[in-house]
DNA sequence: TTAGTTATGCGCGAAATGGATATAAGTCAA
DNA sequence: TTGACTTATATCCATTTCGCGCATAACTAA
């Protein structure tokens, strides 16, 4: 048999294949501090080990709509903002069969984070923290700063959103899936600095946001504080 | 039965599962502007336009490996460096059936590229533009500018691919991997107005390169040239 | 020796940035 | 009503970065 003839013969079908899933990285912020919805697991394996929200890619379900319904069924968060991340396939990343994962970044605001903990009560909202490494996982922690011990490459999987988030947040527009539609300069800039980890320059974060064009003023301001209400802004597409 | 116990029975091995594959965008120079490696597509579907060099995820090979495979398989290229791109999954990608392909981004130096297309005769290397609408397919072409059509959705993984690139040439490493061991600043600058399209600043891209930290100078100078030869630089990764 | 070509280095003005400070606008308590 | 207090907003200035022109260096070719 020629290679010609091999290659006309070879049907992928007759293969076997990986299982092929999607997980999600959901994010959010409390209490100017990222976390991250996280799932107990209660069987083998990783039992007692906490794990992102996932499931497998039906045969005529597309990625998006597979993560999607993740969203809706295993975490109860009607919309949020939904960015595939990166696609981990390494062979011993379960030990139960071959999977390959495409992982996909969520965003929650706080109002989003509060209602996917009230529909699924099984999740809990883990402090994220990550090492000055590089690279490399990423921590999940209670808030007394207990760790919690993370299931499969989860780890990873985390350091690579939480990486990716740092790096888009100044010059892309992800920034605002963490907030309400109407937010204060001070707002947008407490999110920047959970997400950094760093304290940021007043005048010059102000400077910079709104030279990029995407703060549309509103003329409102916020009410009920003791001090001087800060004007609200929506969030306009750059034209 | 009860959704726990459907859970507990519940076996993604017993569903059909879509077929995994990976697609490697081989970018290269050439000329100044920027090729890519495509193979003709003899039979259905999609016959008699280009493809992208692919291949199947064999149930026990990490997805990293698939793609150094179809390199040295289907590419002909030892080496190269490869970084994963993004994951194409949508339900009509394929008509034959369900593929999720992983797509990688290589690039190859002008050497890599010559001992590609020379292992591989099939290959050609077809010029590649991006139309100027922020997203969107990219487009192939002959060296005589006459358009080559894509085969699949791989003009859109072309656009992916090269915008991705564009967006890390200038904060990240990957410029270097264009280059052969040894470099001038001027070829350096080459590779980045090839990729990006446009012109750059010679004083301030020297600047910029030089304050990176990733330039290590030799002391050497490029040799056979009719006018004043320009030293000799060799990458080093940042410490 | 001279013209031609490119590499390399220098200097200047524009623009962005960090940081301090002044002023504005509200609440709250006396 | 007034003044202390807190935070928002605007202004100003020193420093850094960047784009860009130009002078000088180094080599070949005639």
């Amino acid at each position: 048999m020629t290679e010609a003839e091999f290659l006309a013969r070879y049907d992928p079908a007759d293969y076997p294949r990986p299982a092929l899933a999607v997980d999600l990285v959901l994010l959010g912020l409390r209490g100017g501090r990222p976390v991250v919805l996280l799932g107990p697991r209660a069987q083998h394996p990783h039992a007692g080990r906490w794990a992102l929200p996932g499931g497998f890619v039906g045969i005529a379900e597309d990625l998006e709509a597979a993560a999607g319904r993740v969203l809706r069924e295993k975490a109860g968060a009607a919309q949020a903002y939904l960015e595939q991340l990166f696609t981990f396939g390494a062979l011993t990343r379960d030990p139960r069969m071959r999977i390959v994962s495409v992982a996909y970044l969520g965003l929650l605001t706080e109002a989003a984070l509060a209602e996917a903990l009230a529909q699924a009560p099984s999740l809990r909202a883990a402090a994220l923290t990550l090492p000055a490494a590089p690279d490399g996982p990423a921590e999940a922690a209670t808030e007394r700063g207990e760790g919690l011990p993370l299931a499969f490459d989860h780890g990873e999987i985390l350091g690579v959103a939480l990486r990716r988030l740092r790096g888009k947040l100044d010059y892309s527009e992800v920034g605002f899936a963490l907030l309400p539609p109407l937010f204060t300069l001070r707002q947008l800039q407490d999110v920047h600095e959970a997400i950094l980890g760093t304290a940021l320059n007043k005048p010059a974060f102000r400077r910079r946001m709104l030279d990029r064009g995407w703060l549309a003023p509103t003329g409102r301001h916020e009410a009920g504080t003791s001090y001087r209400p800060a004007e609200l802004f929506r969030f306009q597409k750059t034209p």
